[in-house]
DNA sequence: CTGTTAGCGCATTCAG
DNA sequence: CTGAATGCGCTAACAG
């Protein structure tokens, strides 16, 4: 570690520490021919401040905790963007952890965050459990929640309106004349998928169109299961001309199945997938699909804990993001 | 900030502040009877130790810097999950910083870092200034560059064998027959594409094929650039029977081009890609390319770090990590 | 076994 | 304009 602190700079410039620290800090009460020394000497012993002494000193470590729980997902990378322009422009640096889906981990992840003394944390948990939160509550840690689906007492909470967007895809179908949409939904034990079914219900509610179970299937929200349910549901006959999927992974397989057997897309079958990853525009089909606005979703949960940060006493804020429906070739 | 400190707990246990921190940590030289006495006080009172102040003392803040150019590249999720699991677990935490491809905020990242005395650092450089590496010396910071593509002085370095993986991809279509190969690099000024490409001569070279310009070509290394420049080249009819591209991007729009012009692959022309980028195994085509191993650059990185910050003594090492040929139905 | 003292590097009173 | 003293929270050396 480098020894040069401002003690050596005041030895050197025959001054007190305190000038030092002054002139270094651009406070007012220094002559600017102290002032130009102490710099000079500083600049040649290579003096550089220690932010761990200076937070301990004011109490603000300039650091933002971001718990994730999956740090190999892509769909992150936007909103960890999101967070880190944001917060980047108020001097502050992020330190992520990945919970990995494991709320031991999580819990871990916030105690230590804790224990370093970073000025806030966003916070995406994995369950129902929510010691950690206490934690922060206690601490009086400012926090923001991020699509959290599971209640959580009154808290500060950012995410996607994931109901509405499912009735946007839905929606969009109907409107193209649809009638006999099929529903590919992700394991109903996940909330998400849960909410997306509720939009897609709410959708053909709307327009009049009664439910068909047979039309209601669901799938793990990978492309491979996508392809293998549609071709399954295919061979089998099943009087359908759309399909509107839990995610685009499905979607995409779908549209592969589609392929096989030989048909169209969109002209014999429609799709409509939920996400807009990558590939959604890069797909042989271009496919239509639901947009969310993820990079928002780390900029709005910045500002909301900046908001927080800097008046503790607010009131707990939801934030509820509006998908957007994205119209490719694929519908 | 919470008031609870040593200090206080050592009133309410009504003894020095000095016994309260050899309970708390556990050392010897304090009876029982006052050590639990000290922790149920500390768990009373809701005591959680200030890393900040411990770091000042030790000299280890026990966080390590992470400067990427690209927090939106999935490219890194993997390298950044591998360079956390191997510092997690030796209690580190990781402090991330985007520097966007632009060397003001790489520079500008490293120096926060120092400052705020992170115990070491993995910077991926972004050009070939280096002011900031000579920071990281001039403080002895460890550090270890990870996947930097100009010459740098004499320091600790991972990253890929681009040689050899462009060899690879190449040889797999010489020795599946194909003798007129045409090569879709990227933009020559990005050394990473200079490297692939020469390792694709070489493997001509070694095949004793001789280069024919005509099939030489470099595009921006992008889905749509690829599309456009094969669907061009198709339109002109010229002879190859194999393509190699600069990344999967590149060879994704290839597959596009080719089925919109009417051909198969790979009955009618192979393709090899380069990076297993994701969708390269979901495509419409699985993508045969090359496999980067890209956690492994990342836990070997963290990996050299803990040595560095070990022993500082030690010279540089260099890690070339060995991609792998990965064959899908692409060839 | 326990307390006193000192110091990590810095910024902030308060005096001069 | 400048310096001396104090303390942020913690640990370590040294006494008792």
């Amino acid at each position: 570690m480098s020894q040069v602190n401002q003690r050596l700079i005041a030895e050197k410039a025959k001054v007190s520490i305190n000038t030092v620290s002054r002139a270094l800090n651009d406070k007012p009460d220094v002559s600017s021919v102290t002032r130009k020394r102490v710099l000079k000497i500083a600049q040649q012993v290579g003096y550089v401040p220690n932010l761990l002494a200076k937070s301990l000193k004011s109490g603000q470590s300039k650091t933002i905790g971001v718990v994730i729980p999956n740090l190999s997902n892509p769909f992150f990378n936007p909103v960890l963007r999101g967070i880190d322009d944001k917060l980047r422009e108020q001097g502050y640096n992020l330190m992520i952890c990945n919970s990995n889906g494991d709320y031991r981990r999580e819990e871990e992840a916030v105690v230590t965050l804790i224990q370093k003394r970073v000025d806030g944390v966003s916070l995406t948990p994995v369950g129902k459990r929510s010691l950690d939160i206490s934690y922060l509550q206690k601490m009086s840690v400012p926090f923001v929640l991020m699509m959290s689906h599971f209640k959580v007492t009154d808290t500060d909470y950012v995410g996607f309106d994931d109901k509405m967007g499912a009735f946007l895809a839905t929606q969009h179908l109907m409107e193209k004349g649809h009638r006999r949409i099929l529903y590919i939904g992700g394991p109903p034990y996940f909330s998400l998928a849960r909410d997306r079914l509720f939009g897609h219900k709410k959708a053909l509610a709307t327009y009049g169109i009664r439910i068909d179970r047979k039309l209601l299937r669901t799938a793990s929200p990978k492309l491979e299961e996508g392809f293998r349910i549609v071709r399954k549901i295919l061979s089998e006959g099943l009087d359908f001309s759309a399909i509107a999927a839990f995610n685009d992974y499905l979607a995409l397989g779908a549209v592969k199945a589609i392929f096989e057997h030989g048909l169209k897309v969109p002209e014999d079958i429609a799709i409509v997938g939920y996400d807009d990853i990558e590939f959604a525009s890069l797909s042989i089909v271009p496919l239509t699909t639901i947009q969310l606005p993820k990079y928002l979703l780390g900029s709005k949960t910045a500002q909301l804990l900046l908001a927080k940060m800097r008046t503790k006493g607010t009131k707990p804020k939801k934030v509820l993001l509006k998908p957007q429906l994205k119209v490719r070739s694929s519908t």
